[in-house]
DNA sequence: ACGTTACGTGGCACTCGGTGCCACCGCAAG
DNA sequence: CTTGCGGTGGCACCGAGTGCCACGTAACGT
């Protein structure tokens, strides 16, 4: 169970476990006995490493379902950075949304109880504010760039949070209703921001 | 500093304090000395009474900012109840927001610090969104009657999370422009929802 | 081959938020 | 005066998160 990681260049040593072993475990615990039930002690102990270092793969225990989401927004960043001028705004948004959750079909059923946990459990659901930040910041930064505004600005930041808006409205619904695919509801629900909210 | 709080008619008994003055001493030591680096213990000490009895007025540290919330969220939901079917959607519900959102000239200096705080400590900005749930409720409920859908269908709920994302967008902006109105910014949000996001 | 250094590890003790339990006390009603 | 209710707050306990430090092992220099 011993692995290599020489990402770093100099001075790799080997690591016990990996971040998404790790992840896999504490969720599968938190499945079966319940989030608030489970405690870190018992992820540990389950991973075969020490309480203190589960702390060093993760900042916190709510951060354990979120796997490598940072490297996610970093990706859709770089994709929208590459995006040419000439795409229009809303649609880029759009299709950067639908991207950013289009899981493969295996891993379907895995994000589905992921994202149960994180859309139920009172924990997750508050700590899910803080990570959602940085995605509302791509947001924000891409409409800024293209309106020409400065990110600090009230429209480009208002963008950043309808679109969150959209996906969570989507996510809440496509939880609600087991039969429905997630793509199709994220399209709805960005379909209803491009109607006009008058009247 | 001993109150009668006679409301609940039989065996009414003093109370040591109310949760308004707790709340105002417990957000004093916040602005001075920092959310984190306040400790329950120091709240109910400065309020003078036993840490355990301040649980008894507050569910959790991160719920003593929010004073009475719940109350305007109830207040809000009968205002919505009582618009005549004949005022338009969107303008019913561009009018609450503002409505909930307009604090006596006296009261603004404290709402800001208030929000501030909300607003930019991680562990109230993540609490926050616990709170927020039922103010979404309130605008799905209304959203949902007027369309003559059921409440968890996608557009109620997406109507309830897009005027949450104008509120704190215009939050955001509000707090990171010193010399901006409130209620302006919070026009300027709600107008960028009735604009189409297409484009 | 040997010492040195870097680094992942994990034990220990501590802080702080939050909870269950219970004993205490004052007020009101009988 | 007695009984009962309700606010109070001390005490012990749990669990998350952190600082500190000692240990072991792999990589590196000589």
């Amino acid at each position: 169970m011993v692995t290599m990681t020489g990402q770093t260049g100099a001075h790799a040593t080997r690591r016990a476990t990996t971040v998404a072993q790790l992840s896999h475990i504490g969720l599968q615990l938190f499945i079966e006995n319940g989030f608030d039930e489970t405690t870190v002690d018992e992820i540990a102990a389950a991973a075969g490493i020490g309480r203190r270092t589960f702390f060093r793969y993760f900042a916190s225990k709510n951060d354990l379902p979120w796997g490598d989401f940072d490297e996610l927004v970093e990706r859709m960043r770089a994709d929208l950075a590459a995006v040419p001028d000439s795409e229009p705004l809303y649609a880029t948004l759009t299709r950067a949304v639908l991207d950013f959750n289009t899981y493969p079909a295996s891993e379907l059923q895995y994000h589905r109880e992921r994202m149960q946990l994180l859309m139920t459990v009172p924990s997750l659901v508050a700590h899910s504010t803080l990570r959602y930040e940085s995605w509302r910041e791509v947001i924000a930064e891409f409409a800024a760039r293209r309106l020409g505004e400065p990110v600090g600005s009230l429209r480009p930041r208002m963008i950043g949070w309808v679109y969150l808006a959209a996906s969570l409205g989507a996510y809440e619904q496509w939880l609600h209703d087991p039969g429905s695919e997630l793509l199709e509801v994220l399209r709805s629900a960005l379909d209803i921001l491009s109607e006009r909210l008058t009247a």
